[in-house]
Formats: C-alpha cells, sequence, structure tokens
DNA sequence: CGAAAAAGCCAAAGCGCTTTGGAAGACTCT
DNA sequence: AGAGTCTTCCAAAGCGCTTTGGCTTTTTCG
C-alpha cells in the first residue's frame, strides 16, 4: 500500500493526502479525518526510503565506532546505548553504528553527512580541541557530545557531568581524614574526563597546601588488570599514597585484589573511592568491603544525549547550550581516617 | 556531484556511467576506464538515498534492541559488537539498532522488514523456539542467529559455540578429580545457551551415576551480586557442593566474594571453573586465584556473524547451515581434588 | 557478401515520497 | 456586482539512482 494507492482509493490527489497525513494546514479538517482513517485502516505506512530521498530526513541519528583488532569497546558504551536506546524508541528514532577505522574516523564522519545517512550524531569520550567535535562542527550536522572539549573558537552543544567537581569532593573527604598522600587511578589522560579529574584532586590538595606527587598518579585503559598493577607499583614505593581515587568500578577490582595481596586492608591502611557509572551487573555496595563512590548514571546520560539530539533534529533545540550534571559522592566502608 | 552531472560531463547517458560504475557488462572496457577515472577525480559517491530506493538495498544490518528502565543490556553485547564492527567496516556496512519495547519486538521486525531498512538481521540471545527466529524466517529478511533455538519445523542458520560440550568436559573434569556434589550457577535458563550448558553438566554426572540436584542448578541474571548471592545459598546448605560450574566471569566474581565470606577457600574447599566470553577488561587469569574456564571468544563470534551476514547480502551464502564452534577448556588454579 | 549475433550505448520509465505553482470555488468587502 | 482573499485541492516536477526495452554499430560466420 503506497501513497498513490491511498490517494486514488480516496479519490485525491497524492498531494492533498501526503499533506493530511504530515499536518499541513491547507488541507480540510473532514478531508484530513478521511485521510487519517484510511490510512490507519489500510496500515498504510509511508516508505522511509522515499521520504528520505525527498526530504533528506532519515530518522536516524548516528554513531562512528572506532574499531580495530586492538580497539576495544568501552564497557561503558552498552549503559549509555541503554539510556539512549529508551528514549529513541519512543520517538521512533534507530541509531545507526557506523564502523571506522579507529585512526581515520574523519572520512567515516564525511561520509554519514555527505550521504546524509543520519540526521544528528552524538560524539562520546572526547579529549581537548577533539578533531571530530571541530570537523562534525563545520560539517554542520546537528551533534551532542557526551562528555567535553576544550579549546575551540566555537562553541557546541554537550552533556556532561562535573568530573572535576567529583573527584575534587572525594579528595577533600580523603584529606579531612586526614589523608596527606593520595594517588589517582586514571583512564587515558589524553580524555577530557580524566583531565578533569585529576583537576579536581589536584584542586583539592592544593586548598590544603598538599600536591600530587607525579608518581602517584596513572593513566590507564580501564581493566581489572590495570588497577591491579597501578595499585601495586603505587602501594610498594616508600611514600605509599593511603588514599586511592580510582575512575571505575572495574579498576577498583583490581585495587581491592592487589590491596589483598599485599596483605593490606581497605580501609585500614588504604582508603578508596572510585567513580561509579552504574553498572547493573557490578555494584559498589557489593564490594568485600563496600565502596565509596562518586556516583553518575551513564545510562541516564544516555537518555538524556537521544533527547538532545531528537530535538535538535526537529528544532526544538538550537545554539551551543552546554550542561554539567552535578555527582553525588556516596560513603561507605571504604574509607576511613588516615592509618598514623 | 550526482550521475547527472557526471554523465553529462563525459558525454554519456546516466545509464552508461551508472553500468560502467557498477560493473555491468555491456559497457566497454575503454569507456568504463574513463567512467571510473571521472568518478574517482571527482569523488563522486552515488547518493545511498536514491541507490536504496531504486534497488531497496541499504548496506547496512540490523539488530533489534530490546529496551525498558527495567531492561538490562547484556554487557557482552559490546564486545560482540567489536567483532561485527571490525568486519562490517571492511565492507562498507552499518549496523542499524532499532530500539523496541522489551515486550513487543515484533512490531518492530516487521517494520524495519517492511520499511526495507535492512539487508538482513541478526538475532541474538534466542530461546528454544524464539518466536524472533520463527518471525524472521517468514519475513523472509536474511539473518544469522547468534546462538541456537530449537524445535521448528524449519531449519535456519546459525552461529554458535559448544556450550554442551563445553560444561559437559568442564563438569568431567571436576568428576575426574573426585567431586561429587556439583552446582551450577547459570543464566536464564528460558535461554538455549543455558539450557545446553546444564545438559552438558548432567550428561557428565549422569555417566558416572551422579546427578544434579534441583537445588544445586541456579538460573538467574549475570550479575556478581547474584552469583554472590547463589553461592552463598549453596555452600550453606548440609549438602553443600564442593564444585561450582558458572556462566559468567562477572557472576564468578560473586562466587569468589562469597566462597571467602564464608572462610573457605578455593579450591581447598570448592573449586571452581566458569566461562569466559573473553573481555578485554577482567581475565581470569586475573582472579585472586587463576580461574579455570570454558573459552571462546564472543569478539570472534561477532566477526564471524557480520562475515556470514555480508555473504547471505551478496548471494555468496545460502541454505540453513548452522555451525557450532569448539571451546576451549583452560585449567587454573581454581580447579583442586575434592576435599576429603 | 549478407544475415544473424553481439557489443555498446541511450531515452525514458520507474522507485514512492514531498513540494512548488497554480486553479477553482467559496467568501468577504466595498 | 465585481474585485480581492481565503480555502481547498491538484498536476507535475523534482529527489538521484537503477533498469527496461530498443536502437545503432560492429563483429561473426556460413
Amino acid at each position: 500500500m503506497n501513497l498513490k494507492q491511498l490517494a486514488h482509493m480516496l479519490a485525491l490527489s497524492q498531494t492533498t493526502v501526503s499533506r493530511a497525513l504530515n499536518g499541513y494546514p491547507e488541507v480540510n479538517e473532514e478531508t484530513r479525518r478521511r485521510v487519517m482513517d484510511a490510512a490507519k485502516r489500510h496500515g498504510y505506512r509511508p516508505n522511509p526510503s522515499a521520504r528520505r530521498l525527498a526530504t533528506g530526513k532519515t530518522g536516524m541519528i548516528g554513531y562512528v565506532l572506532p574499531t580495530g583488532a586492538s580497539v576495544d569497546i568501552d564497557p561503558h558504551f552498552v549503559e549509555f546505548l541503554s539510556g539512549l536506546g529508551d528514549y529513541a524508541r519512543s520517538h521512533e528514532l534507530d541509531l545507526v553504528l557506523s564502523p571506522a577505522d579507529a585512526d581515520d574516523q574523519e572520512t567515516t564522519y564525511r561520509r554519514i553527512v555527505a550521504n546524509r545517512q543520519v540526521d544528528a550524531v552524538y560524539i562520546s569520550s572526547p579529549r581537548p580541541v577533539d578533531r571530530r567535535v571541530a570537523l562534525v562542527n563545520t560539517l554542520g550536522i546537528p551533534f551532542i557530545v557526551h562528555g567535553r572539549s576544550e579549546g575551540f573558537d566555537f562553541d557546541y552543544a554537550f552533556t556532561d557531568i562535573d568530573n572535576e567537581g567529583a573527584f575534587h569532593e572525594a579528595a577533600r573527604l580523603l584529606i579531612q581524614l586526614g589523608h596527606r598522600r593520595l594517588a589517582l587511578i586514571n583512564g587515558d589522560d589524553r580524555e577530557t574526563f580524566a583531565i578533569h579529574r585529576e583537576r579536581g584532586v589536584r584542586r583539592a590538595l592544593a586548598a590544603s597546601g598538599l600536591t600530587l606527587s607525579e608518581r602517584h598518579v596513572c593513566s590507564v585503559d580501564m581493566t581489572e588488570e590495570n588497577g591491579y598493577r597501578a595499585t601495586r607499583r603505587l602501594l610498594e614505593e616508600d611514600d605509599a599514597p593511603t588514599a586511592i581515587a580510582c575512575s571505575s568500578l572495574i579498576m577498583a577490582l583490581g585495587v581491592v585484589r592487589a590491596v589483598r595481596d599485599l596483605g593490606l586492608s581497605i580501609p585500614g591502611d588504604v582508603s578508596l573511592i572510585a567513580h561509579d557509572d552504574v553498572f547493573p551487573w557490578l555494584r559498589p555496595e557489593n564490594f568485600s568491603v563496600p565502596l565509596s563512590t562518586t556516583r553518575s548514571s551513564i545510562r541516564l546520560a544516555g537518555a538524556r544525549v537521544a533527547e538532545r539530539l531528537a530535538a535538535r533534529i526537529s528544532g526544538l533545540e538550537e545554539g551551543a547550550r552546554g550542561e554539567v550534571w552535578p555527582v553525588d559522592l556516596v560513603v561507605r566502608g571504604s574509607v576511613a581516617g588516615a592509618p598514623v
């Protein structure tokens, strides 16, 4: 059942039927009702391929997925997707993942906008002065950045969490508890979130006249093993830290294992706070010692990004508004006063 | 730069240019070279929207993503995606995720095939007599099932691992080590993989005249917490098992925690084997006691599924061939002889 | 050499929708 | 009543590609 048939069956022109269906004003309400009714009765659904050829609208949002044998997709991605998908569903939006060579995403971005394959895109895990952001900005496709990039001569729209604030609070708590030597086990420090977190910790320390030793900050891929290694290295030194801030729950698993392997205890010998993106399958309260966390649901972020993308596509949202969500600090058993 | 312009600039008809570009035989090789050359020089790329309207081909593979506030996407998904994406990239295929109400995926399947939004789809985490498989089969779109469904009066194409064999081997090893009371901490037993794994364990036990007590098999969502709870329940009983087979590394985290909480040890009091889908961020050799596993890379499976989908789309693969991959049993420190 | 076959190209008709540019009729207003 | 204005609808022209059917020209072969 296509438009032509439907129009013929109603003894109307395609024009009128199309307009009736799409809510244009120049059609009699009575006629519109007839059309709507017939369309529903016959289960008419406009062919999206045809519509997109005619209008350029696709009803899809895009994401360029870096791939490669040595490229691991962040497990957070799936939670983000979960929120994004949940919102997208309610607005009949699909998500298209365009796999790209991790070292050449530009080609893919250019392709999907030149081909008008999607109505909008989002970008995640941005770095400062992220090339993707600059590119997408000049290409002129609506977009939202999940996270933040910095140092451009233009503004853009993003949704981020207050990473600096979160880690500032975490560090401040540890300092208040008497800790003087903090360590930070961070994610890839080429990414903005990691830079912000480090900045947060440094700021808290500075406020008390303390500093973050270079040897006490690690920047690694967020795996359990890296959490373990970093912790061993940190705790086997002479001026071992008495408190650790950690950028992910998965790394925290490794931290806990390392501490145990060294015959130390949490929080007796070392306090631990980790960032929690809220996985359904690994919860900080279920760690052997319940883990203090800075918490922010990445799933909610996904839903929000989808919402904003939808708004931009339909022209409801414009401009370069960036929004920063506060992060909860949830104190559990893994922190205590500094050992004497 | 569209076809019309290119044709005009070459003083050829659109027909000829189109055919030259698409490798049709009825065009002079000399002409084809000229066309190819001009196309490359001017960076001509056929408009996919137009092409798909004309041909129905989209260059996309589809996946219906169940969503909802209470629906969690399996963290394995991201690894699978990683492999899928890596292959898809090399074949210029995109992946479209169509979010669907978890309780009504049928509508979405019908939509994406009625609208011809994708060339093929894949289905994951199937159940026996899975409705999606039946649906997609009748809808007539090319598809591959990752995993297996059973009990249909038709055959279909799937790629699965030998879950039964894997858990049979695991159980057999444990039995050989003298264990008599095994337990299975399984995933959702409405899914085929879980059924197969249970069957594998039972078969191994039966071969030695043993059985799997109903109280010793749990079917839960694969979270750390559920692994913990199941283990506590199991080990606090009178006839506690001396060995546990576990369906995921994440649950195994909970198992290990529970065992420790109970003041028991692995493998002294209880042996443990878990299935490992090979996450980059959590490795069995890094468990406090290195974990024995049945191992199968879900990423490779993703790549394979993509490969087969691509083959089906281009007509290189037909028929209902199912393939079953063997699973490695990797023995590490978490298994030992049964306690006396 | 002439008929049949093959090679090489083209015009035009889709694919199914949106949108432009009218046009006919109804209504308003002076 | 005639001019101007809405209201409501339509025919047709795209969107950019593929593909059908046919028309020349060249090649093949008895």
